[in-house]
DNA sequence: TTGTAAGCGTTATCAT
DNA sequence: ATGATAACGCTTACAA
């Protein structure tokens, strides 16, 4: 009990040869005769042995591990994200390191050179400083932006811009005229998707029609002002994120509103939260972003810029409605 | 562009000081003039340089690291866990690998010799195999059994038993006397806690109320067959986590029964389903469960054993009935 | 106060 | 085919 980690030099000492001798048999780096290999393997074996990796790191070996930083685990699309890395390094027989930058810069770049130090092969990053990717970018470590378009740099993502498109083109064809968007407004692809398709198609564009806020439940008096005054039975919501979905619907399922019914609604990200709601949401297909980005991360010659279609899964949280 | 990582030694030369005096001054081990102390510690700064961690290890160091190893993660109770433990150990200044065993002992396994020959200093388990909890106690690495009780290892987590038991004693309290329990019986805590209960109540302990199995979509059948002959309102249906009591209650639901006034189901580990099911859930202390294992994981001096009483976080999903 | 040198556990380059 | 040896980048004991 309490046993120190073996060296190569135990297990030399234990089969009776060099500890160079060990490493040759370990990592079939040159011949060695059948009886003493035999001898070392079995030892290895019975000892569970396994080569400290700081020394195998320090002398210039891969460290077989990559680092994926994301900017928060409240929306479970990112802890799902963790789901699929995990499996997709695995398989290469990579291992992974989880931080979380908790949308400051200064942890972000913390967790960046913690990285750098540990000696890590690549990074998938959501980032939220673009300062921090261009410290990255003077390093020799790949990196790749996921689930943002960051000019200059390398990514693969899903068309946010898509997203919102898609979202409100289905509503257009559903027969809405009036079609709201709700959540943050700043910055966001999803909100200029809806946007453009809005004017493409001629229809109202009002502040009237969009509830730019970060949905709290101290909020619940902002919405029902937000809901005054509408014939909300013609109204279609588009949402930036299933949670905001869920907690928007809650608050019309308690003026007795039923979804898919009386009021239309579509979430975005397809999580649990859509799935168990059963409202329809706009998929980003992240099992595929994932192999796509790991795929990538290493055999990046030239600058990647990946971009893939959101789609939609229907859940029959929308009715069409006559014109 | 590409630039490799600078070493001590690198710093060193733009100082025009010594390596080991570079040490020094981030270390603070011991005195350094005030004016190279400056220089030093500009350069440092400038290119954000961080000392090499294998080569820390190697020396002896330590490597600030904790490794996860769960056995799944297609349960979002561990998604959620990540989420907790990386918090907690950030706070400390410790990283986090994370690491699936897909329900595999000998993934399990190559994971736990993974974190050995890296050198972490302490590993959450939530096991799979008592095998390989035996040969890391032959380590000097600490490490602790998560979210199970396994008699003879260090272990925090919550008790399933008292869970299955609280769970069926809300029923009870609310007077069914016909309590199915459904999911996996086989050496489940959570059914023991079903059963005495029951026993204790002297009601009705049956096959006919307990449906054990994995619920899947091909599995729809079974359970038709299961809910045949049952007067269903009065009866109450205390499920193995909230997976199982969305599938269970999505058929219900297709069938025109309505938790909460037809039905009544509580869910097991309020995750997020049990949230936007709006249905009641024995909730594990997930938060206090991970700070107080990460608390406890390197201040080990005895053996520790700390099981956390479940609570019921109600939601309405369980109606009163009259016996 | 600062520099020199040894050593951590590997891999690779020498000899033998 | 095998062993001795240097080097990776750091910390620490020792020398100056």
């Amino acid at each position: 009990m309490g046993e120190k980690n073996l060296t190569m030099k135990d297990i030399a000492k234990l089969a009776g040869v060099s500890q160079p001798t060990v490493s040759r048999v370990i990592n079939k780096s040159s011949k060695v005769s059948k009886d003493i290999e035999e001898r070392v393997k079995d030892i290895i074996a019975k000892y569970n042995f396994k080569a400290n990796e700081s020394a195998k790191i320090l002398r210039g070996n891969k460290s077989k591990t990559i680092g994926l930083i994301v900017y928060n685990f409240s929306n479970y699309y990112y802890l799902e994200m963790v789901k699929y890395v995990e499996k997709e390094i695995r398989k290469k027989g990579y291992t992974l390191i989880v931080m979380n930058s908790e949308n400051s810069k200064e942890i972000e770049l913390d967790h960046i050179k913690k990285l750098l130090s540990k000696n890590v092969e690549g990074i998938l990053i959501a980032p939220i400083c673009i300062k921090n990717l261009k410290f990255l970018k003077n390093k020799e470590l790949p990196f790749l932006v996921i689930n943002r378009i960051i000019e200059g740099y390398s990514y693969v993502s899903t068309s946010l811009y898509k997203g919102g498109r898609i979202a409100t083109e289905y509503m257009v064809k559903n027969g809405y005229k009036d079609i709201c968007f709700i959540g943050s407004v700043n910055d966001n692809p999803k909100f200029l998707g809806y946007l453009d398709v809005l004017k493409e198609n001629h229809l109202k564009i009002s502040n009237d029609l969009i509830l730019d806020l970060k949905l709290k439940k101290k909020n619940i008096q902002l919405i029902e002002e937000f809901l005054k005054n509408k014939n909300l039975k013609e109204i279609a919501y588009v949402t930036a994120d299933d949670e905001i979905a869920y907690i928007f619907s809650n608050i019309l399922l308690k003026k007795n509103l039923l979804i898919g019914k009386d009021i239309s609604i579509i979430g975005f990200d397809n999580t649990i939260i859509a799935k168990v709601l059963n409202i329809s949401s706009v998929e980003q297909p992240m099992e595929k972003m994932i192999k796509v980005a790991v795929d990538n991360l290493f055999n990046r010659k030239n600058k990647i810029e990946i971009e893939l279609d959101p789609i939609i899964k229907e859940r029959m949280s929308v009715k069409k409605i006559d014109r």
